[in-house]
DNA sequence: TTGTACGCGTTATCAA
DNA sequence: TTGATAACGCGTACAA
């Protein structure tokens, strides 16, 4: 077991200097031809590569972006990371990962773990314990030190920092919009507790459609689930919910659900109460999502692009730590991702 | 914008010298009350945290394992990856992400990126190219230097090192069986080409069973799929194959698919054939993905822990790093995870 | 009780 | 053309 060869053994076994190994590396103008081709053919034989550690040492600079999401397991942070991680890959910079599982201190304890040193930037999306807590000084402790912070989907307005999100109010309109379009007049929305931004959003998005439109607003079709605990373990529960939605509002002939989970869940109840879609009841869901492709009848959503909105984040994110001008004011901008209706089943 | 703090800072503010701060920082006998109370309670005020990188050089480890994998837009992938961090998290390690989307050059740049000194081991799964290619030096060079690969799932036997698989063939063996116990007199499979090892493995325990069992092999049955293209972006092919697979052997009354896709799409297929699930045909499914969940009917399947894959991984991986044994004779094991079946609707 | 020196692997600057 | 030295930040053996 050979261990990586560094410098120091090259100048040794050469009976040269290690910066002279160093610099004739580097094909250096002022190492003569010979000890180049000498050490070059050396360095190749015993495939020396720089110490990545020893670099960042020394830069003071990683290469590494860090990112801190809630849960992996998520169609949606998992096309984020991947837009992530192309981008970063393309401009030279690895990917390191950190789980909040939705938990505030989980977040403080990694980010701090990563600010120490192991990366130059963070991009991140906020746990709903946070967001519930809206304790946001880890932010703006790391940004204080000088590590710059891309927010995605789930930001703090409270926060001056990078942000790209998709425009949670209007595509909820346009999507409730649709469902009037075609001919709903009575569409309930299943949505979150209001301290998830994305889901007030959502839900301020489908009142202005129904305002718009003049429709009632009827606070019996807005079921704002608790999801504090998590509903995945907990369907039976979340599908009870639904349940009681349709029976107590028989009329009910649109949902707009501001996650797949919801949407499927909505569909499943349907299904029990022998209720047809897209016939009887129209369903759109909020999502970008494997489930809504596959389901049946596959279901009409608002896409995110995931994918999209991690390789702005790591684009915002690597422009910065490259931008070398010194402004006095740092300014933040704010990338709004174009969502798109994509119409499938459930839906006429 | 103040920077992070470092020892030799706090040495200048309180004029002393850096090896009384480092020690007074760790609580050393060597210093007087006195000082370490100052210097403690300055670090403190200051927010002073030791500088990872200048860790990972000075002690030649860097607490952070690296975790390639082809693509992390998948539920059994980023299951595993979640059993990773859950498991590296509580023993003080990080998780940095290389994905090699398949593609036998990216793994390689890859794992020599992460290999310079940026982690201490590696948890992979090979990509579709390099074990088609077959070509594993990547794998010998980076273990020669004395890092320790654990792989999972898609492992080569040739190569040397710890793994956690599941046993793909007894697994679909059960899987098979429990199709003929239920009464099929007519199984299909669908799976992919042979230079995928857990394919070929589960094709090998399809054929088992079905001899076990005195029935035919009818090699008309097994439909082997071409997924060197993405299959993802390409459903429609794979359904048609399906759909002539199920055209040429009018007989088939059930289904068992090495993945969740292959069922799904077969499932599909059979509904626009108006074949009843399961009345006329069964179906079991190799994943441990959602779709099976929440699929209409929902897939019975064999579902393979992705998770406890990761956690075991990490277990292995950190055991072999902080193993201070020097052993002649490197040992390697071989953990092989019990695959469950998880009987929904798709079986009777 | 405190400080000096060294090494981890690299590069840049300056001296030979 | 080559080499010695310093520095990145830390911890520790040893000297004062």
């Amino acid at each position: 077991m050979k261990r990586k060869i560094t410098l120091k053994q090259i100048a040794k076994e050469l009976d040269v200097s290690i910066s002279t190994v160093s610099k004739a590396l580097r094909n250096s103008a002022e190492i003569s031809e010979d000890t180049k081709q000498k050490v070059q053919a050396f360095a190749k034989l015993y495939n020396y590569r720089p110490n990545n550690i020893a670099l960042s040492l020394k830069n003071r600079k990683t290469n590494t972006i860090g990112i801190i999401i809630p849960e992996i397991v998520h169609h949606f942070f998992s096309k984020v990371i991947q837009g992530v991680e192309t981008v970063a890959n393309k401009r030279g910079y690895n990917v390191i990962i950190g789980l909040s599982n939705e938990s505030f201190s989980k977040e403080v304890i990694n980010m701090e773990m990563l600010a120490n040193g192991s990366i130059d930037g963070f991009i991140l999306s906020i746990s709903k314990e946070t967001l519930l807590m809206q304790d946001y000084h880890h932010f703006n402790e790391t940004m204080s030190q000088g590590m710059p912070i891309v927010m995605f989907d789930r930001v703090a307005n409270e926060i001056q920092c990078d942000k790209v999100i998709v425009d949670d109010f209007k595509s909820a309109k346009k999507a409730v919009t649709k469902l009037i379009e075609n001919g709903c007049k009575s569409i309930a929305i299943i949505t979150t507790k209001d301290y998830i931004n994305v889901g007030r959003l959502r839900t301020q998005g489908y009142l202005e459609a129904l305002e718009n439109n003049k429709m009632p607003l009827t606070s019996s079709l807005i079921l704002k689930i608790d999801d504090s605990l998590d509903m995945e373990h907990n369907l039976a529960a979340l599908e009870n919910e639904i349940e009681q939605l349709f029976k107590d509002n028989k009329t009910i002939d649109g949902v707009f659900a501001v996650n797949e989970l919801y949407a499927l869940s909505a569909m499943k109840v349907a299904r029990k109460l022998n209720i047809k879609i897209p016939e009887d009841l129209q369903v759109i869901g909020f999502t970008d999502g494997v489930l809504s492709k596959h389901s049946t009848p596959s279901l009409t959503t608002v896409s995110q692009h995931g994918k999209l909105m991690g390789e702005k984040a790591a684009e915002l994110l690597i422009d910065k730590l490259e931008d070398q001008t010194e402004t006095e004011e740092e300014t933040f901008s704010t990338v709004v991702i174009e969502t798109e209706l994509v119409e499938r089943e459930t839906t006429i």
